[in-house]
DNA sequence: ACCAGACTAAACAGGG
DNA sequence: GCCCTGTTTAGTCTGG
């Protein structure tokens, strides 16, 4: 299987090159660790503020007011544990948003910010992921905000009401004070907005302009609360934030009800033993815990939440010497309770959302890959892309193997090859094409930008590479340098190892009578003899069991050697089977790829079509190539050939494919 | 296990 | 003498 023909291709890849070929390797997925300095510890700095807004009052008025703004908060708050919380609960009429809307988004909030580093996101997300995942999150923060701001307003208006109804029966100067306080919660508020905004902007999550952000409270979407919270963990908040203070010392040190999201925030300042949950950088969270799913039905002793000395629980690196600690630590701090539920549960969205994330690379992948190779317009999940993608390339319905080759090198390879390889799971043997009279032509219509750009080896073998070469020509006809120059044009593999495969080149014009050195005016040229190519293919070719198996492997295999040939009928086919076919020019561009794959198949194609692939059929050979001016007559002779091949006046020549891209026009047979 | 095909490596020869 | 081109031989792999 694979490893053959990576094996293979290693070898004939004489030493040299290997090395080289590796190149590509595998982007370990490195991570890139982070780097603690990110985090920050949350520090306290600033809570004076909040302690300030208290001073302002005044005595009996001052509490009354910090009583109401507590109430506020507790409004907020919950309002915020209710949107960690997940939503679950409508009950409120805060429960604006609607769960479907809200769930996806909150639970980005909540753990993209928390749970990743932005550094985190850049390599787990694609750009443009992470400018939705941004967006998104920035929105649903601002809306967030915005309610929470709405809520304190309305409850400050609320007071004032109550306040200034209540202050008709006091002396004024007590309601100058209240008002006075009001409108300094009022401004606190607007500050602690402004906060905010300055806050995400500092991470980027929002983009808002100064302008905006310094607006009112009406206009700006504002952000703070659950949503908020996720920047708390970051450390955002720690150095001086009064706002952010302020709302942490008076809101979060709510019940142990609190869901993920306020224990988290809380963590910080109010509860000692969450301290630890800070995930001063976040980092190691949201990772960690796949690894260690991973690694720990690698080690059965071991404890998936347990790894390098240290407890793996999101958030908690405690260090633990042994496994025993561990278990202890982990029955202590991470027992049973709203917390650990909470964190639980922002894990599995953690994974959740990752796997969404693997599932739309994964797609884009395969996209991206037929729009490449094959068809564009198949995208097919990713499910099952082997077979159609084997199908692709080699409509013939061999299996061509080219497999491997890829493997080793590439980091893309030729959808057709690799798919093939993985498909057929058989593996043939590298180079099979020829053999079989694959259709090299077509693979390589399809994979010639692949090929002349990766560093692989094409699974095609040197004959029925040779062979390609000429017949691309529209005299059917190449010097040994020019055979050379094709190699190195087309396959990027061949720009490298010369020496080797350049006398492997020669070595095969040499060996194969299929290949008729014709002694021209200016020196000597290449010609290919059809019949002979036809002959040295294997017989049973036509119907042997393996073909058809071949064939009819492959669930979409069927249709698309069924377009193949008909494909291959309606423009190569003819001009195959015509006398003239060969002339070149037309042709070229056609034929060579048809005559190539086909190749030997000639007729087969038409009628018989679906279940016969075009090779099989039994060869009427047809054209043999004609040495342009040949003084070669010698030539004829060694190819007994009566005129074998007649036909071709191969000088027509048509003209400009010579180029593989020109020559082979995609369209054509790969449908 | 055998065979055939494909590939690599090398040696050798002739010509420019 | 060097390089390119061609021819041959030998050894190894792989799939049938």
């Amino acid at each position: 299987m694979m490893v053959e023909s990576a094996s293979e291709t290693i070898r004939s890849a004489p030493s040299g090159q290997n090395g080289v070929g590796s190149l590509s390797g595998q982007a370990d997925g490195g991570g890139g660790g982070g780097a603690g300095a990110a985090g920050t510890a949350g520090g306290g700095a600033g809570r004076d503020t909040a302690t300030g807004s208290d001073s302002n009052g005044e005595m009996s008025p001052a509490e009354l007011l910090h009583f109401q703004q507590q109430q506020a908060l507790q409004v907020a708050r919950q309002f915020l544990l209710q949107q960690a919380s997940g939503l679950s609960s409508p009950g409120n009429n805060d429960s604006k948003q609607s769960a479907s809307a809200v769930q996806v988004p909150v639970s980005v909030a909540m753990m993209s910010p928390q749970m990743l580093t932005p550094q985190q996101m850049q390599q787990i997300l694609s750009p443009p992921q992470l400018q939705a995942l941004l967006q998104q999150q920035q929105a649903l923060m601002l809306q967030q905000l915005q309610e929470y701001y709405k809520k304190q307003q309305e409850q400050l208006h609320l007071q004032l009401l109550t306040q200034q109804q209540a202050g008709k029966q006091q002396p004024k100067e007590a309601l100058g004070n209240k008002q006075l306080a009001f409108q300094q919660q009022l401004l606190q508020m607007q500050q602690l907005q402004q906060q905010h905004l300055l806050n995400l902007q500092r991470q980027g999550l929002v983009s808002l302009q100064p302008n905006q952000a310094s607006g009112p409270l009406q206009t700006l979407p504002q952000a703070v609360c659950p949503s908020d919270l996720p920047q708390l963990w970051k450390g955002e908040g720690a150095p001086g934030q009064p706002a952010e203070d302020s709302v942490k010392q008076e809101g979060l040190d709510l019940t142990g009800t609190a869901t993920t999201a306020t224990s988290f925030a809380a963590a910080p300042k109010v509860s000692p033993p969450l301290s630890h949950h800070t995930l001063p950088n976040g980092q190691p969270t949201v990772l960690t815990p796949r690894r260690d799913s991973s690694s720990h039905e690698e080690t059965p002793g071991s404890h998936p939440l347990y790894g390098h000395g240290e407890c793996k629980w999101p958030g908690c690196e405690t260090l633990c010497e042994d496994l025993g600690q561990f278990i202890k630590h982990l029955n202590t701090e991470h027992a049973l309770d709203d917390r650990s539920t909470a964190q639980c549960r922002v894990q599995m969205q953690v994974v959740q959302q990752l796997e969404i994330q693997l599932a739309k690379e994964s797609e884009r992948l395969q996209a991206m890959m037929a729009h490449l190779h094959m068809r564009p317009s198949e995208p097919k999940p990713f499910s099952q892309p082997v077979t159609v993608s084997a199908a692709d390339s080699f409509p013939d319905g061999l299996v061509h193997p080219p497999t491997s080759a890829a493997a080793p090198v590439t980091p893309l390879r030729p959808p057709g090859l690799s798919s093939a390889s993985l498909h057929s799971g058989g593996p043939t043997r590298r180079r099979s094409s020829d053999k079989f009279c694959s259709p090299i032509s077509s693979e390589l219509a399809q994979n010639h930008e692949f090929y002349k750009n990766a560093d692989v080896r094409p699974p095609f073998t040197y004959a029925s590479l040779i062979r390609q070469a000429i017949l691309e020509t529209p005299d059917r006809q190449l010097t040994l340098n020019e055979i050379y120059n094709w190699f190195t044009r087309m396959f990027a593999y061949f720009r490298r190892n010369t020496a080797t495969w350049k006398n492997a080149v020669r070595h095969n014009l040499s060996l194969h009578k299929c290949f008729v050195r014709v002694e021209n005016v200016k020196g000597a040229v290449w010609t290919v003899d059809e019949r002979e190519y036809q002959k040295r293919r294997p017989p049973k070719m036509t119907g042997s069991p393996t073909l058809v198996k071949n064939m009819i492997s492959g669930l979409s295999y069927g249709a698309l050697n069924a377009s193949y040939q008909a494909a291959l009928a309606e423009s190569s086919f003819p001009l195959l089977n015509s006398p003239g076919m060969l002339n070149p020019g037309s042709a070229s561009s056609l034929l060579p790829l048809s005559h190539d794959d086909v190749g030997a198949p000639v007729e087969p194609l038409p009628s018989n079509g679906s279940s016969s692939p075009p090779r099989l059929s039994p060869p009427q050979y047809s054209h043999q190539v004609q040495v342009k001016e040949e003084p070669a007559e010698a030539e004829e002779d060694r190819r007994p050939g009566p005129p074998l091949g007649p036909p071709n006046p191969s000088t027509s020549g048509p003209p400009e494919d010579r180029d593989l891209e020109e020559e082979l026009p995609p369209g054509e047979e790969l449908s």
